[in-house]
DNA sequence: AAGTATCG
DNA sequence: CGGA
């Protein structure tokens, strides 16, 4: 280990492949208001089930905030400017999501991102998400950069063809992870949620993906 | 299609 | 486990 990955693991930098790293626990900190900020949100645009184009119910509890949010139905995945729940705007992005989600890719290598968009997935005891690509986005030069808050997870961390080798991270409550570049289409998922209970979530994990989305 | 069951 |  020379010293550059030294220097990487005392920054809580853990490179994954080209343009993909895990900052872990670097929102740990912000945990709390960042929790906080969720109620918030969930209060004007609740959380509530998908359906994939396929017909299917997705076992994950998603709600957005920003100029646009991702909507999933069996006419396709699309963002919209509106919560077709509520028929109001998303409810705007903290400037603390702002803050977290520049900082974070900064340090991943990708300076200058300013995200329009944060899709929050409430996991529950049972909760997955299969393997899938981020590909609704109009901005792929973009990152995405993932927060996990509250209880742990498995996240699987493909390469770009879905049958290549998929990692398993053990994701904890402030961890970050950052995908872009040569990684931005990677086949990502989570493994279904075991029960646990976490002082701030209680028996859920939140987590918090950004994007530029327009 | 971000899901599931089933098979080799 | 990977593909249908």
């Amino acid at each position: 280990m020379d010293l550059f990955d030294e220097q990487e693991r005392e920054a809580g930098l853990q490179p994954l492949a080209p343009g993909a790293a895990l900052l872990r626990g670097h929102a740990r900190s912000r945990g709390d208001a960042l929790v906080a900020a969720v109620h918030d949100i969930a209060a004007a645009s609740p959380f509530r089930h998908l359906v994939t184009p396929g017909g299917h119910r997705m076992s994950v509890a998603t709600t957005s905030c920003g100029t646009l949010g991702w909507h999933s139905d069996e006419g396709g995945y699309r963002y919209t400017a509106r919560d077709p729940h509520t028929g109001h705007p998303w409810p705007a992005l903290p400037e603390l999501f702002v803050a977290l989600a520049r900082d974070a890719a900064e340090r991943a290598g990708f300076p200058g991102f300013v995200p329009d968009a944060c899709l929050i997935n409430r996991y529950q005891p049972g909760t997955r998400l299969t393997l899938h690509q981020d590909r609704n986005e109009r901005d792929e030069c973009a990152p995405i950069v993932s927060v996990s808050l509250g209880i742990p997870a498995t996240f699987l961390f493909g390469g770009l063809q879905r049958s290549d080798p998929v990692r398993r991270l053990r994701l904890v409550h402030g961890d970050v992870v950052v995908w872009g570049g040569p990684s931005r289409f990677v086949f990502h998922g989570v493994q279904p949620l075991m029960h646990a209970e976490h002082p701030l979530t209680g028996a859920c994990r939140i987590n918090l993906t950004f994007r530029r989305a327009g």
